[in-house]
DNA sequence: TCTTAGAACTTGCATTATGCAAGCACTCAT
DNA sequence: ATGAGTGCTTGCATAATGCAAGTTCTAAGA
């Protein structure tokens, strides 16, 4: 992906992020991908969220020319990809954790376990 | 905000965060009461990326809903109102660092200066 | 080899969100 | 009373999303 004006509305870092994860369900994705152990297009469709097939297959489309993940075939089966966390994609991990942290401290419904945030705060005691 | 079945996807924390701030606009706005000192409609109107007026009074609506800002009649102008962040609102940051430090390490044209990262990093090294 | 099943999309179409320009309401100073 | 400044609303064209159905490709079984 280059950067243009026709295609970026700035440089600021925040808008940077927009760019690439800016909707409803990209993030999801990458949630699938870095907590959940999918891989293939069939399991991200079974997500609790319901994303459609058209969506799914137009934010993998862009997760792959934004170099945020990659597509392989699968060596099971011939006929299935999967789909994985580049290193760039990898590295919003500190991104997702921050979130998951803010979402726990104030969504009461949060189905993040306590366990969370032992592990989490662990990296500030270090 | 109740959060139920018809407004709410699921109890994921990463969903969570996308309910409030999950579009191209919203995180923008945030941007611009943590870090550019902005506070009415008219000072929020002026981003490099140029939101337009109805966009902006909906999400002004939607954070206020969501607990994250605060609407109040400016002291000085009483035909003016300033927008801030609440604590919820406010308790956002670590995530805003973390979308700038991952900006910074892959967006060779990032505005970010070099400077953040001492400040950043320093967070670690305490 | 023909058929069936599974996986990964693609397409059509209705609904919703966004972008742009213009207009309106309310306050304050003159 | 009037005009400027601030904060929105409204109308309408375009784009994105959501849902259901259909298509292609691969592999396995009869």
């Amino acid at each position: 992906m280059t950067r243009d004006s026709s295609t970026c509305r700035s440089n600021c870092p925040i808008n940077f992020v927009l760019e690439t994860f800016g909707d409803k369900w990209t993030l999801l994705i990458v949630r699938d991908l870095m907590f959940k152990g999918k891989q293939t297009y069939g399991e991200l469709l079974q997500s609790a969220e319901r994303i459609s097939t058209n969506i799914l297959a137009d934010r993998l489309k862009r997760l792959e020319e934004h170099g945020i993940i990659t597509k392989s075939v699968a060596q099971k089966n011939g006929s299935s990809f999967n789909y994985a966390l580049t290193s760039k994609g990898a590295d919003f991990l500190p991104v997702m954790l921050e979130i998951t942290a803010w979402s726990a401290r104030h969504d009461a419904m949060t189905n993040t376990p306590a366990s969370f945030f032992e592990m989490f705060n662990s990296k500030w005691k270090a």
